[in-house]
DNA sequence: CAAAAATTTGCAACCGGTTGCAAAAATACT
DNA sequence: AGTATTTTTGCAACCGGTTGCAAATTTTTG
């Protein structure tokens, strides 16, 4: 039924291997040869099978693109670009949602089915039980938004997490606040920890300690919005570091529905920059990271390491910056 | 370097074919040789090569995922269903992006190299020449979230957005208000073609006509906002209907800027009912369409169309429902 | 113009599985 | 026991491409 390169052979009279040789760039073709074949292919409406390409030649053009935050709007920026930049590129994202995934070895095992030729890991936290299991299947892998690990033996691209902890912690006291409250995501992600860290050092540095740390209990909303009643049914304080844009949200929609404004009675600043940081229900002051060069780069070093599977490990570090808007009173 | 069936077969001391009978199921293999395979198997880390097993069955077990829409979170949700979804029944997703994508040919060129088993459109509109395009290609094609067009050859599961239309009227009436206005998706868009159709119908049959009529230029925030900001610049209103949570989101942010308030000035009311409609920010009244249904039986009936590729063509609609929030004033 | 060099071409094996068919083995029946 | 029936097995061809190698062709050179 569908029409495959014997039959365009038959049609412009050469042999298979001309007709698969018009189709790799690189080739030994002959003009003349090409011409026949592609006039032959456009006439029979050909189009190279890429899965008997792939068997072939051992390469699928597939990524494997892992996520497991489908609830943060900031990881719809990061398949738009994923799939875009992967598509300029002739690659295609196979979606692997972990959301609810527990077992490591099933997903690298589906990935291996499928022979992808590398994998992006971009979540926050990289369970060290996957970074593991696609060490070990042999499948080049790099970790998007991830911390660069010390033991750890996957290449990672991302931001300085704790260097963004104290950017954020110098814009607060730069903009007079003293009686400062963490209130960061998830504990157990990693990013969440070096955020802390930095944040805490900062202060720590110029004679302050925050008046308040807790954890979200996850990157979204509702669980920063639960964490902000918590705070304000314990104590009042002047301004709040988020480890998440949406965090903040939920918790200035917290802050606004207890009756308090932002940023007259507190102050926010939140993290990541994403889109809907600048609507003006929010007009959040963040710091921004920049997901397009972290994902053009994941990219680039992903194909990269295709290439090059032996490849030194590789650590690639972007800066980030603070957006001022509007949820911080006004500079003194 | 890889492990293949060949080399299971040796190990186990049976035949390259008692390997793959061992992996299919329903095929003819004594428990004596399975156990020899599977013990084999395990032996050698083997896993079988889905990209040969495709070239061999001609399934991919691939699905291509069709979107053009990255901007606006509901379809976040949508993905997330989807690969949840898809996983389950051992498929994945081809994610294809189609924002910046204007030529139907070279898409549909992608999902034939990739060879996927069927195609889900997940857009609201679907360019009558991608439905042509996938049609000619004998793949089968499912349009979720679409319109079952009168002339048009491809298989819908979506909703009836001209009663949807009518329900969002017939909310607005009830809550008292006369002055209503209509604010659309794109024009072009048959969802908001539709609904702008079942809303006037709706009220003409109650002998009221709309104060304003007008269209964003997209799915999205800052159109809403934009479109918003016109028509109050033209005239004032005492609700509006919006065809789209986010547009609607935009409006309110546009008319609370303009020191209006919602729902005191104006009410609203919205469609999709997206995770973020409930946020207290908005805390949208809105039309909620059930996505889940769509995109459970949008799944099935892909996978059945891949069984049966000559099946009747179908369209199959949900019902919508309005949830009340706290964008309306409260009933009379 | 012939010989040497460079380019193009086709053959045939291979990538890693599946599957129809006939032979072999196991089970049922008289 | 021997024969008929059912189940299991291996052979070999096939899916739709790629590629090393040697032969055929074209181009360059003296």
């Amino acid at each position: 039924m569908a029409v495959t390169l014997k039959d365009v052979a038959n049609l412009a009279g050469v042999s298979r291997s001309a007709v698969s040789r018009a189709y790799t760039d690189g080739a030994s073709v002959s003009d003349k040869t090409r011409k026949k074949v592609e006039k032959a292919a456009r006439e029979l409406g050909y189009s190279p099978s890429l899965i008997a390409r792939s068997l072939a030649t051992n390469r699928t053009k597939l990524i494997g693109l892992i996520a497991n935050n489908f609830q943060n709007p900031i990881f719809l920026e990061v398949f738009d670009l994923y799939t875009q930049a992967l598509q300029k590129r002739g690659l295609r994202p196979l979606l692997v949602n972990l959301t609810h995934e527990t077992d490591p070895e099933q997903s690298v095992q589906m990935l291996r089915q499928y022979n992808v030729d590398g994998v992006i890991v971009a979540t926050s936290t990289l369970p060290p039980l996957f970074a593991k299991a696609f060490k070990d299947a042999h499948m080049p892998v790099v970790h998007a938004f991830g911390r660069a690990q010390s033991g750890s033996d996957v290449h990672v691209v991302g931001i300085d997490n704790q260097a963004c902890g104290r950017m954020a912690a110098e814009t607060l006291l730069r903009h007079g606040y003293r009686d400062i409250a963490f209130l960061g995501g998830p504990e157990f992600a990693t990013s969440t920890q070096d955020r802390a860290i930095g944040f805490l050092e900062y202060l720590g540095e110029h004679g302050t300690v925050p008046s308040d740390i807790r954890y979200a209990s996850a990157y979204g909303y509702q669980a920063g919005r639960d964490a902000m009643r918590d705070l304000l049914a314990e104590k009042r304080v002047e301004a709040v570091f988020c480890g998440d844009d949406l965090i903040c949200m939920g918790a200035m929609d917290e802050t606004r529905q207890s009756g308090l404004e932002v940023p007259g009675d507190i102050g926010f600043i939140g993290f990541n920059d994403m889109a809907m940081s600048q609507w003006s229900a929010y007009d959040l002051t963040t710091v921004r990271q920049p997901i397009r060069d972290i994902i053009k780069s994941s990219i680039e070093l992903v194909v990269a390491l295709v290439e090059e599977p032996e490849r030194a490990l590789e650590v690639r570090i972007f800066p980030c910056s603070v957006i001022e808007r509007s949820t911080l009173k006004p500079l003194p």
